[in-house]
DNA sequence: TCAATAACTAAACGATTGTTTAGCTAAAAT
DNA sequence: ATTTTAGCTAAACAATCGTTTAGTTATTGA
């Protein structure tokens, strides 16, 4: 061993994190990463390899941020109630500090559509499959509905979803609110 | 007078629209421009200025292109049913050949939200306001719902519209249709 | 104490970005 | 027919992109 580490590689990467959230994957230069990050290139290289390397980081730690949100939901237990508290904690993650910046996977999941990335995509992928078997899962608490109502209010929902978080970065608090209440009268 | 212009300008657009479109404004470049355009580069600065300002003009393009259904949506007097039509009309249009490229102002309006660039945002201002006072209108044809609730559900609507643009880049057919179908349930 | 080595700085890499320019081609006007 | 002039080709521009590398600094183990 010799010299040590100036830098906690976790630490740099949530800063990386909060720039590609902001600004994208394309939109986003090593520049910006070494500014940000508060580490040169040398250092970034050495520790993630390259850019999509500190990418899939980033991503990575934006799911560890927003896992706490995923085991509540987990673990509830009023259905449709908690599907709807769902919708409320992921708004409210996403929209502190006035930020309008959306949802981190969001923004990736519609960057990455024409791309053909396979590692972004396939993270895409489970994380959205993961998200439907849960809301599934809530929605069939209610034993009433049946499997076909299911699957389409599932649908529904990962696509209201979906927008919510497109649309949170344009839209206020209120039209938010106003959004997911009506979105779910109509369930 | 000299030599005639060997391309016609509204046609040379409309396929810089297409890759706008498809790939949004950073990740077009001016060499993609060139080989989907038909023309060179110094062609395309005679023309249109700069990059940007084949930009501004695929953005006018593409509004004659969806003004038939806004022209269609502005005439018609159901009320809550045009706008699901409108809803139908609009992921019609941009899902043809199975295309998933999206809304392209949508897209736009997404790309440019943390950008301060002035015309390009009020481009994307006023047609957000046109729409928002289109269905206002309509849904003041049901004179049985007060004022407040009309505003509601025009945020509602407006960020479902936006929402279904934004998924619509990932999303089936199928989930589309679930997800405005439930939508107008309880309007 | 000193050689070994990992982490740092900073400059350079080739490729690509948006943009401009010099020189050639072709059509209109005299 | 010849001059004029706008449109074309293609090369070059400076700036920036992601990435690499040469050289220096600092810490470890012997």
């Amino acid at each position: 061993m010799a010299r040590k580490k100036e830098y906690i590689e976790g630490e740099v990467i949530q800063k990386a994190m909060n720039v590609f959230w902001r600004n994208g994957y394309e939109n986003t230069s090593m520049q910006m990463l070494e500014k940000e990050m508060g580490i040169n290139k040398f250092s970034i290289y050495s520790s993630f390899g390259n850019k999509h390397g500190v990418f899939v980081e980033s991503l990575k730690s934006y799911k560890f941020k927003v896992n706490s949100i995923f085991e509540k939901f987990k673990n509830a237990s009023k259905g449709i109630e908690d599907i709807k508290q769902f919708f409320y904690d992921s708004v409210m993650l996403c929209s502190q500090e006035g930020n309008q910046k959306g949802c981190f996977i969001t923004n990736t999941y519609n960057e990455f559509s024409e791309s053909e990335d396979k590692i972004i995509k396939e993270e895409m992928e489970t994380f959205m499959d993961n998200l439907k078997s849960l809301i599934i899962e809530k929605l069939k608490k209610d034993t009433s509905k049946d499997e076909d109502t299911i699957l389409k209010q599932a649908n529904y929902l990962l696509l209201a979803k979906h927008g919510l978080a497109a649309a949170s970065r344009v839209n206020s608090q209120k039209e938010i609110k106003d959004y997911i209440e009506i979105t779910f009268n109509n369930l």
